[in-house]
DNA sequence: CCATTTCATGCAATATAGTTGCACAGGTTT
DNA sequence: AAACCTGTGCAACTATATTGCATGAAATGG
């Protein structure tokens, strides 16, 4: 997603300090390419390292609260991660695959919002809008022709 | 949300025989202002009268599928049902409370949504646009300025 | 009018995702 | 040195959802 992206940088401008666990996590949401559950990304660290899963959940919470990275709300049950709108990432909306679960980024442009008049006369905070794109994607379809 | 509607109608329209169970479930989530979960709908439906726990899962599953019913993800961990768009109901955006975790109904007019160009170049199958805002209600503001 | 099938439901067990409480090691402050 | 923070680990737990199997009632077919 950001190979760009100074991973220690973004956790400084979050006034966290750089630990490994947590660069380690942050990488993985970061160098991916679509967002991924808390689940895939303790097995991808395990892989390399020992680290436990609590701690996995722990660092994702304390990201989400300072901004670092985004959850983002799936079809199915578990939420996704990837990282949170920024200078180098506009905000965008997500693909989600009914048929094998992937998600994926759509671009940013894909889809206009104009949420001008919600702004404006809504009672409470509004933090975030987010946009999520059900269906199936070509691969399901593919599969499911043959 | 819909005292109009008339659910025996709608499990008809989407070739379901009309159960008991399937019409107390339809109704607690039809009569309902704002998307339900299942544990909620769950202890509603107790009240009245037994119902199983994974009965309701079921029921709510073949609503959906049958395009009844459609599911919300909250920004939390359970995921929100609400009557699927039809005549009567336009689709429309929900409000997440981070606080107190209440789903609420947008204006279907709150929110422009221009997915023109989606449609064209998308090389899966879209089946629908979901749209959640996040943030703080104004109940839980007022609250917290206490 | 009995035998067979189908369907809706219930119950128990299990799976999945996320959370909490407590301990401890290493560094910092007093 | 004592008191304290912070990051992490481990075990237990909670909430949510799913699966497998049993049963009873209605529909179907001989």
């Amino acid at each position: 997603m950001c190979h760009q992206c100074d991973y220690n940088a973004l956790l400084a401008a979050a006034q966290l300090e750089a630990t490994d666990n947590r660069l380690r996590v942050l990488e993985v949401v970061g160098n991916n390419g679509f967002p991924l559950s808390a689940g895939d990304i303790f097995r991808t660290l395990e892989r390399s390292s020992s680290i436990n899963r609590v701690t996995v959940y722990r660092i994702l919470d304390l990201l989400v609260d300072h901004g670092v990275v985004e959850r983002i709300s799936t079809g199915g049950r578990a939420a996704c991660f990837g990282l949170a709108p920024n200078d180098h990432h506009r905000p965008h909306p997500h693909f989600y695959c009914k048929r094998c679960g992937q998600m994926n980024c759509l671009n940013p442009e894909s889809l206009n919002i104009d949420a001008g008049n919600l702004w404006k006369t809504f009672p409470g905070q509004i933090d975030r809008v987010e946009v999520r794109v059900d269906g199936i994607c070509k691969n399901c379809i593919r599969n499911s022709e043959t």
